[in-house]
RNA sequence: GGGCGUUUAGCUCAGUUGGCUAGAGCAUCAGCUCGACAAGCUGAGGGUCACAGGUUCGACUCCUGUAACGCCCA
């Protein structure tokens, strides 16, 4: 191995090649072994939509900076990796290309085509993905790597499935979706859209049924969507119209009262609106209260079924006619007064395709928006149609097919999440089991510490948020509190089909079934529930002793589910041939993902899991535990907070229910990166830039060195983020775009450049479309790169001269000066980057590493040593210096390891060459690679703190007398004498590190002496009760006016700190400490003040 | 509408239970190619801690209110 470095710092040769070695060597597998300590990070699985952006680097970065501490500890460390298949997003991508390219939709393919073609996609992907993280330095166990989709996690989401179907946790029932009309599906809230239409708003007239005298023979209530008139099951008005608008009123009066002048206007204009409904809208507002108090009921036009006037607070008399229509299945919050009132009802009138159902009579068939214009023609002559006003409507989208979505009551599968009677069994059938209250109660269990104790009477483990415990805590407990249930279903075919056969089924032949199906439905692995249609959910020995009783329906629905997969094919035929049908909804993704934890590991078997080829196996191995055993509970969790919800909860919640314990105790969220307008980066938003163009210009050490700077606490992080100009002609110079201005191009992920006003692409997605793609760059990631070169610069220096590096035993106590110094500065960092990691502070860890190794090892030691490698320098001094400083370079570069793994693996490496064995009183341990080094301690016999002072105070000294070099011009070649008048202490410390002091101030000689005496030519450096005279410098009146300033600046401070000295209120109830250190503050400025008051009477 | 958070130097951010002259990096300015490093070295300048009140001997820090911005939920 070559002895030198290359001159020039340069992370793209450098990198690919320690990836390399890494991978070659499997650095990063494990195997379950007798180690106790473990520790083991889940990544948080990236979806297979597409590629990463910065803010999954932040979550990679953050995961390998601990996994490779803890490894470095010893710990037995395992980072699963791995992708979640993401069935919205995933699907869409895909099928959306399936139209593109081939002009087919997802029918012409059909499920099993649909379902193939998303999986080539997805293996593209991951492989695009794992690409990614390999290049940032994640040290995850890659022959681990798992799939949401692939049969070790289908098999937990089955079995998981089944168990809480089987406890009666999972059922179906009604839900408001938001329906896509053009693609047939519901979608979720963050896939939608506002857009402003215009439309109408129509005042309709209800005809009250046997209106009594002085009663309003109409209702009138005003809708923007009159066709879902059809599906109104009730019209409601305020319990207290005149106390609620009253209320607002003296809201009002209040608001006017203090609205400041610009607002005066507008407030009282709402005011008087509000004033003149009391008059003319309240009294009969009121009047039609009373009749919903009555029981009275209206006639639904059209529709012609008699609708109830109830009472719920949803209807705002200060809005509108003051009542309003109720269409439960067609707006939520009309659901919601269902809710309230369940006896009203809900009809839904729309079929899937947006058009009106068999419920809307007459329109059936229509359109919903050719419904509307026909619904209204026809109320209108009827005479019901009170007037119509033209409006603006602010309205929700779809983002897939931009077509206005629809509330739309549907059945969808349920997790239920709040507390059943009796309790629910977590870890059923392992000795961790227990009794939870509920699904979302064990989960705030476990952040509140009250799980109970095992079966052994050890506690159980809480799991805490880092870096601030109280605040995500609230955020995860508010949510889990409200324990709503969980909707798992999905209208898609991509992801785990709801392992469910059902149908409905008369009640006879269920009954005829009875013989043959009794012993089936007793078995472990099959469960089923008989459903009423009143919604009574009944087992099936229950509901076969009801089925026979007097009370008896004529039709049931049945549904059953398999524990195992296989018997689906086995048994398909026969259900069907009964009646039933494999449910078609997939689950939700995150159903799967809340498994993560344990699925990867082999649950609920990892003897029989079956894993890829080329995976290790995850069961029993050399004689050692089976993974789960091993690695679950796990340790840590990584990510962002807006996962806390959909994610953290429900992880605990399926670790607790399946296995009876946390899946790890800590999680650490991590901040949001923002682009430069201040806005998340998302996939979804087209703001995202790809890891990869950093590591292009900057080298992956760059972006993960500031990445960890980023990474301070709970601040989420902006990064301004600039495209270089793909538009820049060969030899012009480099163009850069700032994204924060640029405007938006045509497409998600493009973007317009301002000068030649062409697109460009970001995301590498639309060079077909013609789009030039561009990558991105942040100039925040120079700071990366300037200290990965100085560290470079710093090892090639060290290099130059650890040519023939010996060890033997030192004696700390006896090396020079400067030796024990760094060594002890040494254990201060390594103290300072320990202590920051374990408090998930990788900003205050990479700072305390940083200014150990710039500000201390390079600044200081490495200047103070240089005497000792010249030539003719003493031998023996010179072995030392180099045994020294290859010990520190070796602490250095573990220490600096997990920030920057790349170039300190190949700096190790030369290292390891050059001087392979090191330490300082004993060898340190020896590793080939430095990813399997350990951490360094800190060492009670480097510790110096006399040292520390005596170079402190020596450092102070030449600070001083640089600045003052400096503002008198002198060159730096030149060599300055210097007479220090000192005496006691302070000549004895000067006199111990003057020669190191001569050196680094440039200074050709010393003279310490308690008279020394200045010359007409001198500067006057004045520290404490010391004072510096530095030769030759000849200024006298800039030097006297440096001293007034000084002096100035030093009464000031004085008198401030004499003032609050002079406070009886300080003195009398401030703490003692304090008040001695401002007496010692002032003692030594006083002293500071005396010798610049003398030097200036020196002066004349 | 409800909840949470942010506002400190031109930029991006630190600032621990209230107690040194409020810090860092980048950017700026001046000087420097002296045997690792110009992606560097040596110095310098730069802040009404968003605003208004309050508590306190003392407030960037605690309390109340206002404004702007952001996130989550409805």
């Amino acid at each position: 191995m070559s002895t030198e470095l290359p001159q020039k710092y340069d992370p793209q040769t450098l990198e690919p090649g320690v990836t390399q070695r890494w991978l070659e060597t499997k650095a990063f597998a494990t195997f379950p072994d007798a180690r106790d300590e473990r520790y083991v990070v889940m990544m948080p699985l990236p979806n297979v939509t597409g590629a990463l952006h910065m803010g999954h680097a932040m979550d990679n970065v953050m995961q390998d900076l601990l996994i490779r501490w803890h490894r470095m500890q010893g710990d037995n460390t395992l980072w699963q990796a791995g992708t979640d298949h993401a069935g919205i997003a995933t699907q869409a991508v895909v099928e959306k290309r399936l139209k593109e390219l081939e002009g087919k939709t997802r029918h012409d393919v059909g499920r099993e085509g649909l379902v193939q073609r998303i999986h080539d996609w997805a293996s593209q992907s991951q492989q695009r993905i794992r690409a990614q993280q390999q290049a940032m330095g994640c040290s995850c166990d890659w022959d681990r790597a798992r799939f949401t989709m692939d049969a070790v996690c289908a098999r937990s989401v089955r079995h998981t499935f089944f168990a809480m179907f089987k406890d009666g946790l999972i059922f179906r029932g009604n839900r408001l979706v938001n329906w896509d009309c053009a693609l047939q599906t519901a979608v979720a809230d963050d896939e939608l859209y506002s857009a402003e239409v215009q439309g109408t708003f129509s005042y309709l007239r209800y005809p009250v049924l046997d209106p009594q005298p002085g009663e309003p023979t109409h209702v009138v209530v005003a809708t923007t969507r009159p066709e879902t008139m059809l599906g109104d099951t009730a019209v409601a008005v305020h319990t207290d119209p005149a106390a609620a608008l009253g209320a607002a009123i003296a809201t009002w009066r209040q608001k006017l009262a203090e609205a400041p002048a610009k607002e005066q206007a507008a407030a009282q204009a709402e005011l008087d609106r509000l004033l003149a409904r009391e008059r003319t809208v309240l009294p009969a507002l009121r009047q039609i209260a009373a009749m919903a108090q009555a029981g009275r009921k209206l006639q639904l036009p059209l529709a012609r079924r008699a609708i109830p006037l109830i009472q719920d607070d949803w209807a705002d008399p200060s809005l509108g006619t003051g009542c309003v229509k109720v269409t439960p299945a067609h707006d939520p919050n009309d659901y919601q007064v269902w809710q309230r009132h369940p006896e009203i009802g809900a009809v839904n009138v729309l079929a899937p395709d947006g058009t009106i159902n068999e419920h809307g009579g007459a329109f059936r068939g229509q359109d919903r928006f050719e419904a509307r214009k026909n619904v209204m023609a026809e109320l209108a002559r009827l005479g019901l149609v009170d007037r119509v006003e033209d409006r603006t409507i602010e309205i929700a989208h779809s983002d897939r097919s931009k077509t206005i979505v629809e509330p739309y009551l549907s059945k969808q599968w349920f997790v239920h999440m709040a507390d059943v009677d009796g309790g629910i069994v977590m870890g059923r059938g392992t000795d961790k089991e227990f009794r939870a209250q509920g699904l979302a109660q064990a989960a705030l269990d476990a952040t509140a510490g009250t799980l109970p104790p095992f079966g052994n009477g050890l506690p159980r483990k809480a799991v805490t948020f880092h870096p601030d415990p109280e605040r995500y805590r609230k955020m995860y407990d508010v949510w889990l509190a409200e324990k709503r249930d969980w909707c798992i279903s999905r209208q898609l075919w991509w992801g785990h089909r709801i392992p469910v056969w059902r149908g409905e089924m008369p009640v006879q032949h269920l009954l005829m079934l009875q013989p043959l199906l009794g012993s089936q439905l007793s078995r472990d692995d099959v469960a089923a529930w008989v459903l009423l249609p009143d919604g009574t959910r009944l087992a099936p020995s229950a509901a076969f002793a009801h089925l026979k009783g007097p009370n008896a329906p004529t039709t049931v629905e049945v549904q059953l589910c398999f524990r195992d997969g296989e018997q689906d094919t086995a048994l398909g035929p026969v259900l069907q041939g009964a009646g039933l049908a494999l449910d078609p909804d997939v689950l939700d993704t995150w159903f799967s993902s809340a498994l993560w934890p344990h699925s990867t590991l082999g649950w609920p078997d990892p003897e029989t899991a079956k894993v890829d080829a080329g995976q290790p196996a995850l069961g029993t191995r050399d004689g050692h535990a089976d993974a789960l055993d091993y690695w679950y509970p796990g340790s840590c969790l990584v990510t962002g907070r807006d996962i806390i919800t959909l994610w953290v909860a429900r992880m605990v919640m399926a670790g607790l229910y399946n296995l009876g314990d946390v899946p790890f105790t800590d999680v650490f969220l991590h901040a949001t990166i923002l682009d430069g307008k201040g806005e998340r980066m998302s996939k979804s938003k087209g703001n995202g830039i790809d890891p990869l163009d950093i590591i292009h210009r900057y080298g992956a050490d760059a972006l993960r060195y500031v990445v960890c700077e980023l990474q301070t606490g709970t601040q989420d992080i902006r990064l301004p983020v600039q495209a270089i100009s793909p538009f820049t002609k060969p030899g012009e110079p480099e163009q850069l775009i700032d994204l924060a201005t640029a405007k938006p191009g045509p497409y998600l992920g493009t973007f317009v450049d301002p000068v030649t006003k062409r697109p460009l692409d970001l995301i590498g997605q639309y060079g077909t479309e013609g789009i030039a793609p561009a990558k991105a760059t942040s100039e925040r990631f120079a700071v990366g790169g300037n200290f990965c070169n100085k560290l470079w610069n710093a090892a090639r220096f060290a290099f130059l001269n650890l040519e023939g590096t010996t060890f033997q035993p030192l004696d700390e106590a006896t090396l020079p000066l400067e030796d024990r110094w760094i060594v002890s500065r040494l254990c201060a960092a390594i103290e300072a980057v320990h202590g920051h990691l374990v408090a998930y502070n990788p900003s205050a860890a990479i700072a305390a590493a940083r200014d150990f190794f710039w500000n201390e090892l390079c600044d200081w030691y490495l200047e103070l040593v240089k005497p000792r490698f010249r030539d003719g320098a003493d031998p023996a001094a010179r072995r030392a210096a180099q045994q020294v400083l290859a010990a520190v370079l070796d602490q250095t570069l573990r220490l600096l390891h997990p920030f920057v793994p790349f170039l300190t693996e190949t700096l190790w490496a030369q290292l390891n060459g050059l001087a392979p064995q090191r330490g300082m009183a004993t060898p340190f341990a020896p590793s080939d690679l430095l990813v399997h080094a350990e951490w360094p301690t800190t060492n009670v016999a480097w510790h110096a703190p006399g040292v520390e002072a005596e170079i402190a105070a020596m450092q102070q000294w030449c600070v001083a007398l640089r600045e003052t070099r400096a503002r008198y011009q002198v060159p730096p070649r030149d060599r300055l004498a210097a007479r220090i008048q000192a005496d006691g202490e302070t000549a004895a410390m000067l006199q111990t590190t003057a020669p190191l002091l001569a050196h680094m101030a440039g200074l050709s000689a010393v003279e310490i002496a308690a008279n020394a005496q200045r010359t007409v030519d001198s500067a006057t450096v004045v520290l404490g009760a010391a004072r510096c005279y530095l030769l030759g410098v000849v200024d006298l009146r800039k030097e006297q006016a440096k001293l007034q300033k000084e002096a100035e600046k030093l009464r000031s401070q004085i008198a401030n700190i004499e003032k609050k000295l002079g406070n009886e209120g300080f003195v009398a109830k401030a703490p003692p400490a304090v008040i001695d250190k401002e007496r010692a503050n002032l003692a030594s400025l006083q002293a500071q003040l005396l010798g610049v008051e003398q030097s200036l009477q020196e002066l004349g």
